[in-house]
DNA sequence: TATATTTGCCTAACCGATTGAGCAAATTTA
DNA sequence: TAAATTTGCTCAATCGGTTAGGCAAATATA
């Protein structure tokens, strides 16, 4: 793609490529430059489409106007949403963004967040995989500006926008209660991620609010990346004595899904033998509602707040 | 971030920018610098954490190393999975990938295009908004490296990947009227897409080959944005005389979901009542089966292709 | 010992912008 | 009319790399 310069129109135009460049940024009459000469840059600029090198501008200027954002993965419906948002929103101050997926792999976010500072990101925006201590330590002792979206680091001080997942948990919790169910059961992923804990908290909490035992055989976990094979032994059993559940809460709107799939093919019914609720985003789900239900999230939200804090608005 | 370029290495270690440039890029044999200087270099690179800006790297070597992804929605799962997809074989080729949302606006996509060619992007993947031939033709004009995945422009010779869509709706077709179904209706978005114009056509022919009329009110679209306020007026009047449809074809996955409320809601039953097929992807869709069935997408193939093309491999 | 070759590294231009400092000419003020 | 100010630009350094070409010293060859 062959593309104009400021020299080329530099030496078109006789004029020397500073004065091109205060015209062409706007800065012309506060760089005194008579209006003809300006006129005369504009109308060649215009003419010939120049569009300025990014590459050069940030180089010089020493800022790129990019945002990176690193995701565990783009296609989970829940970051390609945020990752939407973040764009619009970002777009609004002139931003760009640059994304990558970690896979959940700590190696493999260590060299993304690598590579986007070799890029000269201003600033990254990020779902870690809450392995990366070191990562994220290092880029706050260089305080690099970066904001942490859905998973902290409890033992990190740093800007972080998630869920509220107390209350979110508990009062997915709380539906099922309400409606009658007494032996409730929670699953969850086999990862080690603050946002699982405290909604297993927050779910052993509400229970112990009304009174419920949290029994032996409540409480599951399915490995990571293999819960379609497992779920349908788990919940099995879980339906079974001793443990009997007439209710589950899934710690993510992904194991429901796989859940409710299982159960279809099981022939059993959802809600009359056993109901189910789970966290996570809205919309996709209410399509099975009243068999599943699901408590929101604020996706927009998150978006909005990662890109307000990090360009600090 | 306070980081060390290679004058600072230079003045350190007090050898010339060139030579460590040339030893840092795996050089140094090929340039004949000693063993003795290269170890230093190399040494004194990891204790400092040397990185190359990739600014002044790629407005040097003029290649960026970047690919521009251009798609309506990343929101949308189809995208965000070609998305992740492509991200995936780009890093293979050492690769990163700057993304915008054109939300089907040709004045945003045109701006988009733009702001990704003064990035430097060395190529461009995009699923256009199809209204935008002047840009397509521009970049064509200029050989500048660009493949189009899952929307064609007809009148453009170009670089193209995308799905099968008679075959696909062929198919689609064909098990409705294998399970028996003879009124078969086609409902899908009033947006001029070549994709959805196939796939009409694709209803249309098989409808024939099997000696099935399409009647009037048969085929529906329903105005982009808001289908879900509308569906519901749509279908039942596609089930009452005299229309009276026993199966209907979805162009895309979201219709058929949006449908799939709307009939839980009438409790009309799926499929005693009505049968419903739709062209999409499958993942998301055997939640619900048996009452949807979905023909599935290849989004992997068409995300390895269009990065094997882009970077003709 | 004189010449040729090799070794080892450096110089400087270039990529395409931004920007503070400065300079000559025109105009104003004293 | 001389000095001061304003006008209208330009120079040249800088950002941080890459790379062709060149040069002095060391070594090999004649």
């Amino acid at each position: 793609m062959k593309t104009i310069s400021l020299q080329d129109i530099s030496k078109e135009l006789g004029i020397s490529k500073a004065t091109i460049s205060y015209v062409i940024n706007g800065r012309g009459d506060e760089k005194r430059i008579s209006k003809e000469t300006q006129e005369k840059v504009k109308q060649f600029a215009k003419k010939h489409n120049y569009k300025a090198n990014q590459l050069a501008r940030a180089l010089s200027r020493g800022k790129t106007d990019l945002i990176g954002l690193i995701v565990p993965n783009i296609s989970d419906t829940f970051f390609a949403r945020i990752a939407r948002r973040i764009e619009i929103k970002a777009e609004q101050s002139g931003f760009d963004v640059i994304f990558s997926s970690t896979g959940e792999n700590i190696e493999s976010e260590k060299k993304i967040i690598q590579s986007m500072l070799e890029r000269q990101v201003d600033g990254l925006i990020m779902a870690s995989c809450q392995k990366n201590e070191e990562g994220i330590l290092h880029l706050k002792r260089n305080s690099f500006p970066f904001v942490l979206i859905d998973r902290e680091y409890p033992g990190i001080e740093a800007n972080f926008v998630g869920l509220d997942n107390e209350a979110g948990m508990a009062s997915a919790v709380e539906q099922l209660i309400k409606s009658g169910r007494k032996r409730i059961g929670f699953v969850s992923v086999a990862l080690s991620l603050e946002t699982l804990h405290e909604r297993l908290t927050a779910y052993r909490r509400t229970m112990e609010n009304y009174g419920l035992q949290v029994e032996e055989g409540f409480v599951q976990k399915l490995d990571y990346g293999s819960e379609g094979v497992n779920i349908k032994r788990l919940i099995k059993k879980m339906l079974q004595p001793p443990t009997r559940v007439d209710g589950i809460v899934f710690a993510t709107h992904f194991l429901a899904a796989e859940a409710m799939r299982v159960l279809k093919a099981m022939e059993i019914q959802v809600p009359a033998e056993v109901a189910l609720v789970s966290y996570g985003q809205k919309k996709d789900f209410d399509i099975y509602e009243p068999p599943v239900t699901a408590v929101s999230l604020p996706i927009n939200e998150m978006g909005d707040k990662a890109v307000d804090i990090l360009l600090q608005n």
